[in-house]
DNA sequence: CAAGATACAGAACAAGTTGTTTTGTACTGA
DNA sequence: TCAGTACAAAACAACTTGTTCTGTATCTTG
C-alpha cells in the first residue's frame, strides 16, 4: 500500500478516535474530522464513502485485533476443565484490553461507547460459538442454545462495562472471577426445571 | 391543556414513531417528522427543542408508564418468597409487553432499537433498587451490590430482546422461567468464594 | 357570547452539512 | 526518470437546522 495512503488513513482513524472520546458521534461532522485530521475535502472521501463506514472500518480495526487472538487460543473441551479454559479466554480478553491496545478504552468509556460495546458483543458471540457452541459444549442445559450464547456474552460484555466505568480498580482475576459467578450455573449444564431447587410458580 | 396542544403533540409523537420503525434515527429529518406528522415548521420547535428531546420525552412516555405500574407493586421482602415476587414482578412486566401498550413492540424491534433497551434497561435498574437493594436483599452475595443489579437489569433486558427477536413464539410464564435460571445463583445470595464448587484458578 | 390569549401555518432566512466535480500539484514505486 | 497515483483547494447544488415574521384559526374565561 502508498505509504501517502497509509498516512492518511492513519491521520483520519486517528483523529476520528480523538473526536469520538470528546463528543457524541452524531454531533461530530465530516469537516470536523477533515480539520482534526488536517486533510483534504476530496481525501476523506477517496477513503471513505460515509461517516458511518468509517466508524465500521475502525470497528473491525480494533476488535478483530482482540477476537482474533483470543480465537487462536486453544479450546479445551473437558467438561470440568471447560471453566478453566473459559475463564484463560475471557481472563486473557481482560488482560488484554489492560493493556490498552489501540487506546481501545477510551473508546469503551466515552460518550459512545455503546457503539463499542455492540461491536465487541457481537465479536464475543463469534468467539464464544467457535470455542464451545460447535462442540455442543452448550447443548446440555434447558435453555435454548441461542439465548445461552446471548446470555454469556452480553454478561461479558456488561462486565466489562462495570469495570471500566469503575476505573478498572480490580485486577482481571477479580472480574473474571465475578464473571464466571454470575453465569456459573448456566456454564454447569444445570437449570433443568425438575432438579432446581426454586420454584417460579 | 390545550386539545391543540394535544393533538399536535400525540401526531408529532405519532409520526416519529411511524418513521423510527422504518428507518434509521440518525437518518431521520425534523423535516420528514413534520411532513408525517402534517404540521407546520414552527408548530415542531414550538414543541420540541430538538430531535433529541423528542426522543427523550416519548421514551419516558413510554417506560414510565410500564415501570410505574410495575412500582406500584408490592413487593415481598422475605427470603424465599422473594422469588416468587421477582417472579410476579418480571412476569408483569411480560405480560404488559404482550398487550402492546402504544406500539411499544414496534419500536423494540425495528432498527432503533437499542435506544429504546437502553432507556428500559435504566428504568429497570431504578425498580429493581426500589424493590430490592433498598433493604439489603442483594447484600449476601460475594458480587459487589451494583455489580448485581445492572447484571440483572441487562440480563431482563436482553432475555426480552432476544424474546421479541424470536417474534415471542413462548409464553411469558416460559421467558420468565429461562430468566429466573440465568440470574438464579445471584439472587440465591450463593457464590462466595469459600463455598462454590468451582475453582477459577 | 364576546374578546383577549394562545396555538398554528406558511414563508423566508442565515448558517451549516454533505457528497461531488474540477483543476493543478506533489509524491511514489518501478 | 516518468507514468501513475494520492492529494489539496475551491466551488457547487441540494439539503438540514433553528429562527423570525406575519397572518389566521382556535381556545378559554369572564
Amino acid at each position: 500500500m502508498d505509504r501517502r495512503q497509509q498516512k492518511t488513513r492513519d491521520a483520519i482513524f486517528s483523529a476520528f478516535s480523538v473526536l469520538l472520546s470528546k463528543k457524541n458521534y452524531n454531533r461530530i461532522s465530516v469537516q470536523e474530522i477533515i480539520d482534526e485530521a488536517n486533510i483534504g475535502r476530496t481525501t476523506f472521501y477517496a477513503h471513505f464513502e460515509t461517516k458511518d463506514f468509517l466508524l465500521k472500518e475502525l470497528c473491525e480495526e480494533l476488535f478483530n485485533h482482540i477476537t482474533d487472538t483470543a480465537m487462536g487460543l486453544p479450546a479445551n473441551h473437558n467438561n470440568y476443565i471447560c471453566k478453566c479454559a473459559t475463564d484463560s479466554v475471557f481472563l486473557h480478553l481482560l488482560k488484554h484490553l489492560q493493556e490498552n491496545d489501540l487506546n481501545i478504552l477510551e473508546l469503551l468509556s466515552c460518550e459512545n461507547n455503546e457503539i463499542f460495546l455492540r461491536y465487541f458483543k457481537s465479536n464475543l458471540k463469534r468467539l464464544i460459538i467457535s470455542q464451545y457452541a460447535e462442540n455442543g459444549e452448550l447443548r446440555n442445559s434447558s435453555l435454548p442454545e441461542d439465548y445461552l450464547i446471548n446470555h454469556i456474552s452480553s454478561s461479558f460484555v456488561e462486565t466489562v462495562s462495570w469495570w471500566i466505568s469503575h476505573n478498572m480498580k480490580e485486577p482481571p482475576e477479580k472480574i473474571t472471577e465475578y464473571f464466571l459467578q454470575a453465569i456459573e450455573p448456566v456454564l454447569n449444564g444445570k437449570g433443568n426445571n425438575e432438579n432446581s431447587a426454586f420454584r417460579p410458580f
